[in-house]
DNA sequence: ATTGTTAATTGTTATTAACAATCAAGCGCA
DNA sequence: TGCGCTTGATTGTTAATAACAATTAACAAT
């Protein structure tokens, strides 16, 4: 029943994002054992199979590990593989991205999160799974609710504006972007609910149901 | 160094996409081995670490296996993973599709394609993965040009138009669909090569280079 | 010649996006 | 108290796109 091949190593390594200073940051751990030890790299571990249910539940454990609760938005992002990318052997690994709003971070956290455009070298193949993760953030971001799972639950129409500007990396129309994210229902207004500041009161939102939603589209 | 946890299994598992007589098709291989023998499954089978690279050197070693020849068109499509999913143990399962023109398969292999809508009941969780490989296609069709793969190397507009409408599943305005795809540019008209038949003689076409091409989008 | 069939294009209307400007509502401060 | 500053929110105009319907093109068969 069992077959006889030679297994190769399971893991998961996770890139956890989060926006700091209007830029975009990613979490890194410090190494704890060999091989790269006292590195910085992507929080990552073995597949516990008597104790985690499937590969996501391990990513879940290690998420938890590194931040201390559960990441509202969890993905799978990818998988790699191969003889070399480990020198303990043959390995897999199941690579997760998580957004995480800043504000549920603590002072320890964000001491070890570091912008995108300026990231230590990484060891393994961390390099290849960051420049995916964020190829994969980028690319959702234009189509969908994703950008909202780096705020808090309640936040401004222009604070929502700028975050997407920040994850995408170009230049949005205020208007145009108001227009669309409301035509797509994503977010729903609280009632009388305002930011106060030197300037006019603004509408406060709420992410409108927990899920991505994905925004239609035609060829 | 090596590490002492119990390591999972790891396999590859494979959907195989082709356009019969119009229609959206999955090819399936009949197993010749427990568990599920004789029973309808997509191709797969265990990781080789001492003869694949990575998992995705083993999906196309799989692919060859089943249709001869290297798929046009193969991608990661998830990986799949826990305890139960396959009875030999807690395994993982890093599932890759491929777009396979029709024109390249012979009768032996056409004889084992299913239409998408009328599929056996799969082992395993392969109706999962094919739940999920059918998602992906439809919506990488929407703004790729990943459907010509799904055509031989010359095809016409019409060819083109159908096989869209086919792998996305809606209808679509023949007049703006050429005009977006051609302003693409993924596609090439092959001067003086036309198609002949018992009609004005319809333009073929290539594609302009072999990889994919994603359509640009704003938000 | 006439008809059938698919190819390819054109034009018109409706929708949507881009851009620039303006109006709104508070606060700080002379 | 009223002026200017700042950010929020909206409006209008223009440009670009998409949707829809209709028409013209080029051949084969009869």
């Amino acid at each position: 029943m069992d077959p006889s091949f030679p297994r190769p190593l399971v893991m998961v390594d996770t890139a956890l994002f989060t926006i700091l200073d209007e830029r975009l940051c990613l979490l890194l751990t410090r190494r704890k054992e060999p091989p790269f030890e006292r590195k910085l790299a992507l929080p990552g571990g073995f597949v516990h199979i008597d104790e985690d249910a499937d590969t996501e539940a391990a990513a879940r454990r290690v998420v938890r590990g590194k931040i201390g609760f559960d990441a509202p938005y969890l993905e799978q992002l990818f998988t790699f593989s191969g003889a070399t990318r480990d020198p303990r052997g043959w390995s897999v690994s199941v690579a997760y991205y998580a957004l995480i709003p800043a504000s549920l971070l603590d002072r320890s956290q964000t001491a070890e999160a570091f912008p995108v455009e300026a990231l230590p070298a990484l060891p393994f193949d961390h390099d290849r799974i960051v420049a995916k993760a964020i190829e994969r953030l980028r690319g959702k971001a234009t189509y969908s609710s994703l950008p909202v799972f780096l705020l808090p639950a309640t936040f401004t129409m222009n604070e929502l504006h700028r975050i997407y500007e920040q994850t995408i990396g170009v230049r949005l129309d205020k208007a145009s972007f108001r227009h669309k994210i409301l035509e797509q229902g994503i977010i729903d207004p609280i009632p009388s609910q305002f930011r106060i500041g030197a300037h006019r009161p603004a509408q406060l939102y709420r992410l409108a149901n927990r899920v991505l939603t994905a925004f239609e589209r035609k060829i």
